[in-house]
DNA sequence: TATGTTACTTACTAATAGGTAAGTCGTCAA
DNA sequence: TTGACGACTTACCTATTAGTAAGTAACATA
């Protein structure tokens, strides 16, 4: 019933070094060879657990987004006013950068051209989620008064997702956590109402 | 003195196909053999104009970053209020998108960790300048009451550069030119003065 | 104790990667 | 007209790519 060993298991060792790769180097940017080298397994491995690079591509997008999910869970169930929500969300990306580390959907969205169709449409999924997400909050916090801001709330979430992002992007080139910092500062001081103004 | 034959000539349409390519495919998304295919000539051709495939992607950089550089120039020329200059400079964005492609800095930005070291230090050098451009627009616009904004000219010039970036990643995916419109416009209406304040 | 099943390994393969050495062919200046 | 030069091509090469076929050792179940 249970695994016979339960330190972690190949299968998921093998996300865990693919996806520090594809976040570091894009999905062009390493190989089979790469993964099963730090494993200390053979290639051959590899495809037992991960029948092609297509596969572990859509098992590492599929593990990510269900842990940023998870993430954005526990945001809702510690229960704060929606500024802090959205700056919790930040940190989840300030956290990515300072493991030397791009999103790994903001990877992929850089080697879209590339991606085999079921990558393709499991990274668009990982991007909705996160706007759904996001749309919820900035409506609970136009609704109770701790957010201000004119546009619709999509725009206004799809500009967060694509401004973070952006931020992490440029970022990295400069090795610059503080950089990433202020530009995602600037973007959510932008819709805060000053907390005198609250309720 | 002058070309044998003044049309384009090798060494700039193969910079022309791998630019496409990188901006398309990424660094490590594309092959010597692409690009001399498309251009019917060998892969020891492209070897002849560039030694290796570094030399290239350091002729990419320099060629794109001058060329943006001149597009910068015209905007100057033009002469206008900051927010309208704000609004051309995006628009060259724009227009990159339009053909389907991503900033070929941007692009290399994702690429940095697998880029050789000449490469990388181009690409900074990149944002550099695009950097300075805005902070001198920046600044013209706040002296003349154009433009208001919170915080450092040098963080707001950074928070376009990277919102940008990220709406231009984000875009392509969704293959949706608007989306990226709508965030460029977010975020070059929260520095414009109304019109009727301004002077 | 036979029969699977899981998690691998060894030993390949064909295609592609970036790169090189040596030659060819047309143009041009002396 | 000769010889140097620019712009290539032919013909390689080696390493790496993703991927496969067949085997095996350890365990589990009946």
């Amino acid at each position: 019933m249970s695994k016979r060993q339960d330190v972690p298991g190949t299968a998921s060792r093998i996300l865990d070094v693919a996806e520090g790769l594809v976040q570091t180097r894009g999905f062009n940017g390493f190989s089979y060879a790469d993964v099963a080298a730090e494993l200390q397994v053979t290639n051959a491995s590899l495809h037992y657990h991960y029948r092609g690079k297509a596969e572990l591509g859509e098992a590492l997008i599929t593990r990510y987004t269900s842990r940023f999910g998870q993430a954005l869970d526990a945001i809702d169930r510690a229960g704060d006013a929606a500024p802090v929500k959205l700056a919790a969300y930040s940190r989840i990306y300030a956290d990515v950068l300072r493991q030397g580390r791009m999103c790994l959907c903001g990877m992929l969205a850089a080697d879209y051209d590339t991606l085999p169709d079921a990558m393709r449409s499991a990274v668009v999924l990982f991007f909705d989620a996160s706007e759904r997400w996001l749309v919820r909050v900035l409506e609970q916090g136009r609704a109770d008064g701790t957010l201000e801001f004119t546009g619709s709330v999509v725009e206004v979430a799809r500009s967060i997702v694509s401004g973070l992002e952006g931020a992490l992007l440029i970022a990295r080139p400069y090795g610059d956590v503080s950089r990433f910092e202020a530009a995602a500062d600037r973007l959510l001081a932008g819709l805060a109402t000053s907390p005198a103004r609250h309720h």
